[in-house]
DNA sequence: CAGTGGTCTAGACCACTGG
DNA sequence: CAGTGGTCTAGACCACTGG
């Protein structure tokens, strides 16, 4: 027999997911569920234990029990994917490909890569959705000397760091994370008109640095989280 | 009253931290915990449920409760203390402290800390200059358990974090970054109007949440950078 | 004030594990 | 088998919030 509060966990997931109560909104009261469902309030309770400890829920005494207003955080410490985040949260993860194409380095795309000037690499951006909102735009410059296939990569099917991080196995990685309005176009892209938190990324494989990316995430839905031991 | 399960909860703790109880090791089962501190069996329940959502305990039915096995180190990304980062690029650090105080905690201070409402914390704001522009506005609060002189240290002399460093070691740290617009208060101390990189730190030391500093900086001043070599 | 979540009791039956 | 954690009940009193 199946546990009776993961049954009212579900209906409040369910209730979440299909629009019922949004975020910040007040749920029913443990009141409330435990007569909807026929249960004394401690299995109701525990229902919302449980959404409360995972995030999902928040509780104030005297108020109500309130749908969490969640930003994602994701780890500063590793190369994450966004895809599997996105999904990791339960979420739906969609993409846009904006471009895909061959260029010729100039100076600063030369420099950062560590090449030549006018050499080819491989350019793309895309838009990365979390349930149709864009949270991440990336515009990546790739070495084709560690990635030859890039350009002919499905990206809808598999992000670009998936792909590099098979074909050119990560070995070293650098960061800058900033805070500044885009420009026009990329806040256009992202659909937001919020400061964005910047991350110029690049990565080495085995060989030399594989590729370079900067990473546009909106403030206000993206946050960058890490936990230290010592 | 203080609840019931909070004292066996710290009771589990502390079992834990003088070493009577180490890794993968079975503590107490929940009848045994019950006993002891006479009570029903679900509070003493409770105490082992919210130590297991913190990842301390493991559960395993028909077998008993364990202590979790540590979670792996990433000692990556340093904790900064800014004045030693002002000065590391050759420039002239110099500090204003805008507030320091003994206040009472209101609840959400005392979430944050983990200790109860309306104790004493102290509450210190400071802005940090980089020959004489702002590039840091701290607004930090520390628990006086873990640092009882706290509000009588010249700031000026050395930074929060430096002599927090001394004190109270630290032996943990989780952050959150964001990029925001600050409120005036904050954008006019910074003597800027652009947007911001927050980052929200807890320390801990030994014996728990030591300090929690919000840090802001203007995004055309300050970037955040790392490196990682796997 | 009525309603909310926070804590707690003293029971119960269950599924699961090892011996 | 006895002991463990997993779930659940039908109550209780409390602190807190808004009106």
């Amino acid at each position: 027999m199946r546990a009776r509060y993961l049954t009212i966990k579900d209906y409040i997931l369910d209730q979440i997911e299909i629009g019922v109560w949004r975020a910040s909104d007040k749920v029913s009261s443990e009141n409330e569920l435990a007569q909807k469902f026929s249960v004394s309030r401690m299995t109701a309770r525990k229902a919302v234990d449980t959404l409360c400890s995972e995030g999902t829920l928040v509780r104030s005494q005297g108020l109500g029990t309130f749908v969490a207003d969640r930003r994602p955080v994701s780890s500063l410490l590793e190369i994450h994917n966004i895809a599997d985040e996105v999904v990791g949260r339960g979420h739906d993860y969609t993409c846009r490909v904006i471009k895909l194409e061959e260029i010729l380095t100039d100076k600063s795309a030369a420099n950062l890569l560590e090449m030549s000037e006018k050499q080819n690499v491989y350019h793309s951006i895309l838009v990365h959705l979390e349930d149709n909102i864009p949270v991440q735009y990336e515009d990546r410059l790739v070495n084709p000397k560690h990635a030859p296939d890039y350009i002919h990569q499905d990206f809808l099917a598999q992000t670009p760091n998936a792909y590099l991080s098979i074909v050119a196995p990560l070995t070293e990685a650098d960061h800058i994370v900033e805070a500044l309005v885009p420009s026009k176009t990329i806040l256009s892209e992202l659909d937001s008109d919020q400061p964005c938190l910047k991350i110029t990324r690049r990565t080495w494989s085995r060989r030399g640095i594989a590729s370079i990316a900067y990473l546009y995430h909106p403030g206000d839905r993206y946050r960058l989280g890490g936990h230290l031991q010592f």
